[in-house]
DNA sequence: AACCTCACCTGCGGGC
DNA sequence: TGCCCGCAGGTGAGGT
């Protein structure tokens, strides 16, 4: 589910929200969400840190927190939201609970697939992550001459995190879109002119749906349980047989890699 | 390296 | 109403 503008804004909401406070409980109720150490040194390690930071990092929130890093993927339609204690009970899928004086930040999953850790250096854990897309130091030069290396259909390189960090099935549709770009191109195949394109789609495609608070098809929830507006401006995903905003083609609708991949054939070359 | 399928899970909507 | 099927924003493992 969350990708780039979601981690962001639930990342912005939980800055805001539990930045400098202290840890004073933890509650597992399933235990494989905790990845990394096991579930009873995950609950005694945290009890009693302060949270010093919240950051992103592709898809990964990171709270720093005074001798460790604890870091959450959300997957799916994992949720990290800040409820006032007394109204936990409202929610059906609470994986994680941690109590912060008189908040709780819930890790809630219906599909289990989101994983929370705690480790003792998040760039560690991180560092096989590609660049992020919206650091200035990822630019158009240094896109272009590391897609010219890759023969993989441009797609499946964008959802590669190693290659580039943050970036799903959603936002690779719409940014290849964008960028005039047909998903199933060889990477290598982009001239100069495309990957610039597909760099600036990148930074405007991305950064309008974090102005937007991320995408909601179902799951996603910012940190106070709120939805996003991004879905009612998405220009092709999900949009099978409608006309294509630019030229009018019908949307197609393909498997690439595994995955459902929408797209205009006519004006995406 | 590239490509495939499966696995991990639950819930929802469509067709019958 | 109920059952079965396919589908879902992610990723990692294992095979060819």
């Amino acid at each position: 589910m969350p990708e780039l503008p979601e981690v962001e804004t639930v990342v912005r909401g939980l800055r805001q929200r539990i930045t400098g406070r202290t840890i004073t409980g933890v509650e597992v109720y399933w235990e494989r969400a905790i990845a990394t150490p096991c579930p009873s040194e995950f609950a005694a390690q945290l009890v009693g840190q302060r949270i010093r930071s919240v950051d992103r990092r592709g898809k990964f929130v990171v709270m720093g927190l005074e001798g460790a890093d604890l870091l959450v993927h959300l997957r799916m339609t994992g949720q990290l939201l800040v409820v006032p204690a007394s109204q936990a009970h409202a929610l059906r899928h609470v994986r994680v609970a941690l109590a912060l004086g008189d908040l709780l930040l819930i890790f809630n999953d219906a599909r289990k697939f989101g994983r929370m850790a705690l480790v003792p250096d998040a760039r560690q854990w991180l560092a096989a992550l590609g660049p992020e897309p919206l650091d200035p130091d990822f630019t158009a030069a240094a896109l272009a001459a590391r897609l010219q290396r890759r023969r993989l259909p441009i797609k499946s390189l964008l959802l590669d995190q190693r290659f580039l960090a943050g970036v799903g099935n959603i936002y690779a549709d719409e940014v290849l879109h964008a960028a005039c770009i047909a998903p199933t191109r060889p990477a290598s195949s982009l001239s100069a002119a495309e990957a610039e394109a597909l760099h600036a789609a990148l930074q405007s495609e991305l950064q309008r749906a974090i102005a937007n608070r991320g995408t909601t098809l179902s799951d996603y929830r910012d940190a106070e349980g709120h939805s996003g507006a991004h879905q009612h401006t998405l220009r092709v995903y999900g949009r099978e047989g409608e006309p294509c905003p630019r030229c009018g083609g019908a949307i197609a609708r393909m498997r690439l890699g595994g995955r459902s991949s929408y797209h205009c054939p006519r004006c995406q070359r």
